[in-house]
DNA sequence: TGACAATTACTCCAGTCCGAGTATTCTATG
DNA sequence: CATAGAATACTCGGACTGGAGTAATTGTCA
């Protein structure tokens, strides 16, 4: 099996600048990096040129040409292929159709939000209310200055995607906090029960299903 | 370096079901499945075991016993320390006051639209919508029978988080589609003209910048 | 001009993750 | 009652990731 199955995007964003025009791996990331292409698909070294060995061993790109200047590092340049073209299609094409489960953090950390007291459980979600009101700021500032630097919105259609997701974040968490202080949330009562005697703090087990 | 340094939630996920009460690896995966976390958290048999031997190693959790029971295979029961507990706790509670980046499949799609015709784009981001409102539905069809099961809102708070994320996507992707249908989007005319003349379909260089 | 930082272009490898595989026991059905 | 399938409880190896390390070159500022 080679390496490399469609499961990391870098892989994509490597056929997308070759499918531009020829590179070696260190102008790739130069390149992403450039174009803060990095904020948006996670970019390190050592899964690069991982990535750009399993897209040669998968035929999508092949060597053009090494070349050494001076007494450089050698550099190895890479050209996208026939199918390789059609690979990044195919992938990108995917990947816009059809959404994908994401495991987020949060989302984790709300599962188990019972395992906190409620009282301390509203107090930490106001502390992340306020950080992302500082991020969803900085963002948008950012955005303006961009578009002030002339660079038109088609280019920045992801950071409006993930600014959209922030604030659908941070409404869902204010009405939470709310939900919790106002005592209007379905189960909130058993949950200050189960940490009103301090017998034990164990969380309470939530009920299976299915 | 022991491994584990707070990358994977699993690792959080266990802590949280020896805080309950101790439990062999295989017994904390039932657990995770039957109260379905394993919606929210990636649960798979290899990180499980590599995560409690790394919460192990790092004196979280440790060994109460190992049983037989007839010829199956041998049962390791593991318990929390006083430091997994506080570890638990401190874990949860950042997650659940700091944002973290999440690099999202989609973000990275849509920071490459511009390789594909627009039209193209629209038609894919169509299906997207459709996709996405299946799955919308699906997901509140489930809430309201868990609900129904008697199982309070509490426990469905990741689930209420990841739907109105999805709704916020559903959103976002709609007005876009219109705006690229519409001609309103900015930068639309640039995108077109790339297209147009069939000279050679490469995509057009966003402009760097920084 | 000399020295210190940043940039260029990678290499290396220790973790980490993942999923197929294994071997046993329970369970349901004709 | 026999047998197929699900459940139990893991093991193992290969793929993948991430980040420190390397070694030469170019910029930079006193």
């Amino acid at each position: 099996m080679p390496p490399n199955n469609r499961s990391n995007p870098l892989a994509l964003a490597v056929l997308s600048c070759l499918y531009e025009r020829p590179m070696h791996p260190y102008e790739v990331a130069q390149t992403l990096r450039h174009r803060a292409k990095h904020e948006s698909i996670k970019l390190n070294y050592g899964s690069l040129y991982n990535v750009v060995e399993g897209l040669e061993k998968r035929g999508f790109i092949r060597v053009t040409e090494t070349v050494r200047e001076g007494r450089r590092p050698e550099r190895t340049i890479y050209e996208v292929t026939e199918t390789g073209s059609r690979e990044f299609i195919d992938w990108l094409s995917a990947l816009i159709t059809t959404p994908v489960k994401e495991y987020l953090q949060f989302e984790a950390a709300l599962s188990l939000l019972p395992a906190l007291p409620p009282g301390e459980a509203a107090a930490l979600l106001r502390e992340r209310i306020n950080e992302l009101e500082h991020r969803l700021n900085f963002s948008k500032l950012t955005m303006d200055n961009m578009r002030k630097a002339g660079l038109p919105r088609l280019f920045g259609v992801e950071n409006e995607y993930v600014e959209a997701l922030m604030q659908a974040e941070l409404d869902y968490v204010r009405n939470l906090v709310k939900e919790i202080e106002g005592g209007t949330l379905e189960g909130l009562e058993m949950w200050q029960h189960w940490f009103e005697g301090d017998t034990d703090k164990r969380p309470p087990p939530p009920t299976p299903e299915l």
